[in-house]
Formats: structure tokens, sequence, C-alpha cells
DNA sequence: CGACGAGGTTAATGATCGTTAACCTTTCTC
DNA sequence: GAGAAAGGTTAACGATCATTAACCTCGTCG
């Protein structure tokens, strides 16, 4: 029987060393003297290399949208949609910085089919955010929109790099707050 | 006499090549190719492959440093310092975008001298926005101003990498004025 | 004219890497 | 208890890459 363990070690594992040293900068070997076996045996859980990769990459694209999509469906109204969409990829981002930095930089060293296939649930995901976004600012055409949203991720994306000095939870407030006035979303409206 | 052209030629091929395919994805036989020789050619105008991708961030960062300082030397109080700095920040963003994108994805792929030199430089750089933002908002600890300015970074560099379907001009707009917003800067004053 | 240096060339070197081969244990099953 | 399968191991292969070596060809200058 498979154990999934190895492979979810793996995948855990990867995401950290991808993170902290690219992908091309990690080899097999690395990756598998990080998950105390070494080299070869990843080829036992994994057909290459990149498809460490693509599977860590698909995952995560696939989740930010299913979880985005129920966000919007259980809201109340654009603001408040696009509220509990940034709350929600802030949280993600923070809880989940090494993924966010093998996203935003090891995506072309996807094999082609799964670099489509993110392309794809990305795409999905920005049009999500970008719909909302231009039914509570209807002046903004498509692409504007779909540039705004693309910038509001750059910047809730950015500080997984960084940010270290600062504890996270004064850093979500901040970042959260940070993108929903540059989307000009207003602030809540204040209970009853 | 030392031809200057051939390295500026190498340096522009050079920052194109690593944007599209990063630092790692590009040999240097694929450099010289692009640039009309072949390979080893390269080693008579760089040490090493790494020395083309220092010289290349270095210039920039200290470039955005210097002008940096220079706007904020020439302007008008904390609020009117940002709208410059900002200004700035967004020009050079998207006139350079494979520059903006090389530095953003390939910086651990540098010599440990040339990464300490761009980390001082680009600390420096978020110190001088930091420093306008904290006598505008002087509720802001340290920690939290630089994050803040890390996060607006990440808005203002995240559109070199798409914003393919937007015309650089209102793109700019865009751009500027979210940052502007996501740093609560207010609308610059009327004239008079 | 002669030499030299700048800027090319191709061939070779040494290292690294992803992947495969061949083989060995342990465990679960019929 | 035979045997297959899961999950390891080490050794080997082939490709690629950065870098160096050795050599060539000019324009320039003394």
């Amino acid at each position: 029987m498979t154990e999934p363990r190895r492979r979810e070690q793996i995948l855990a594992t990867a995401a950290d060393l991808f993170a902290a040293r690219g992908f091309h900068g990690v080899s097999v070997s690395d990756l598998g003297a990080a998950c105390g076996i070494s080299g070869p045996a990843l080829y036992k859980h994994f057909p290459s290399k990149q498809a460490v990769l693509a599977e860590m990459l698909v995952s995560i694209s696939e989740r930010l949208l299913a979880v985005g999509q129920e966000r919007v469906a259980t809201s109340d109204g654009a603001a408040d949609a696009l509220r509990d969409l940034v709350d929600w990829h802030t949280e993600f981002a923070l809880t989940h910085r090494p993924l966010i930095i093998v996203q935003d930089r090891d995506w072309e060293s996807l094999p082609e089919d799964a670099r489509d296939q993110v392309r794809r649930l990305q795409r999905a995901y920005i049009s999500l955010w970008a719909g909302q976004l231009r039914t509570l600012q209807p002046d903004l055409d498509q692409p504007a929109a779909h540039a705004a949203v693309q910038a509001t991720f750059g910047l809730l994306n950015s500080t997984p790099r960084a940010g270290q000095d600062i504890p996270d939870a004064p850093l979500r407030d901040l970042l959260a707050s940070m993108a929903l006035a540059a989307l000009g979303v207003p602030a809540p409206a204040p209970l009853g």
C-alpha cells in the first residue's frame, strides 16, 4: 500500500527548499537528503522533479480559486466579497509563504501542460476578483480591473519574501487594509 | 581600446533573456548567440556569468536610490515626497520591465558580495520611503513602515510581469494611484 | 615593419544534474 | 511459506553548463 506520508513530506520539503534556493538551485539529491532519503528514491513517489513542482503549484492554484469562489458566494455585495477575498488571500499568503514565493518565482520551470493549467486557474481567480471589483467601480474596463487585481496580488504576495521583523497578526492587518485601500473598497459598515 | 558597446549590448540582452527564462535558464552560449557572438567570447568583457548579473542589479539598485534621494530632496513635505517617489518608481518599473523582473526573481543567484551590496542599497531605498511615510503617519512603527513600503514595491513591481493588455499611460496612472491609496497619501493639493 | 593587444574562434575540461539500472530488504497476502 | 510489491540503496549514463586553453586576425602605434 502506498504510504501518502512520504509524498506529503516531499512536497512540503520541496516548497521550503524551492522557496529558499529556487527550483534550479535545488538538486534531486538535495531534496532527497532533506527528506531523510537519498536522491533517486524520489522517483518512487514522483515521475520527475518537475512533477513535484507541478503538483505543488496546481494544487495551490486550485485551492486559491475554490475557496475564493466559496467566499464570494457567501458574501453580501461586491464590497463585502472583496473584503472576504482580501482576508482569504492574505491569510493564505502568510500561512504558506514558501508556496507563494515558489509560485511567483518558479512558475516558468513547469512542464508546459501544468503551466497552462496553472495559468487557467490563475486567470479564473483574477477574473473572480475583477468581476467583484467592476461591480463596485463600473468605470474600470476589464483590462484595467485585471491589472488592478494583479497589482493587489503583488502587494499581498510581496511580504512573504520579507516581513520577518513584524509579527504575523499586525502584518496581516496592515496588508489587508493596504490592499483594500488600493482597490478603493470602503471600510466595512458598522453592525446594524 | 575597449569598445563599451559590446558590454552594454550584453547587459541589455542579458536583461531580456534573464527576464524571460531566468538566470539559470539562460546559458552563456545562449547569451552570446543573442549578441551575435558565441559562447566564451563573453569572457572578454565579463569575468563570469554571475558578474553580468551583478553589474545589472547593482547599477539599477544604485540608480533607484540616487534618483529617489534627489526626488525627496527637491520635494515639499512628506506627502509630496511620497508622490514623487511613487511617480519615479512607477516610471522606472514600466520603462525597465525586464530589470524589475530579474531583480525580483534572480536576486539570489548573485555572488555573495554583490548580494550584500544590493541588499544594502535596497534597504537604504526602503528606508528613504519609510522615513517619509512615518512623518506622514507617525503611528506607524519602523518595522511596519518598512513592511508597508515593501508591499508598495510589490504592487508597483507586479505589473511588469503582466499588464500586456493595457497601454502604458493608463497603467502608470492606475498603479500610481493604487500605490498612493495603499500608503494613505492624500490627493495632491490644488494649485495656490 | 614588427609587435602587441583587443576581441573573436573552436576544442577541451571538469563538475553537476536528472534520470535509469540493478539490486536489496521488509511487509503484506494468498 | 512463497512471492509479489513497496520503498529503499548505490552505481552508472548522458547531457548540459561554466569556464579555460590554444589559436587566429586584425587595427594601431613605435
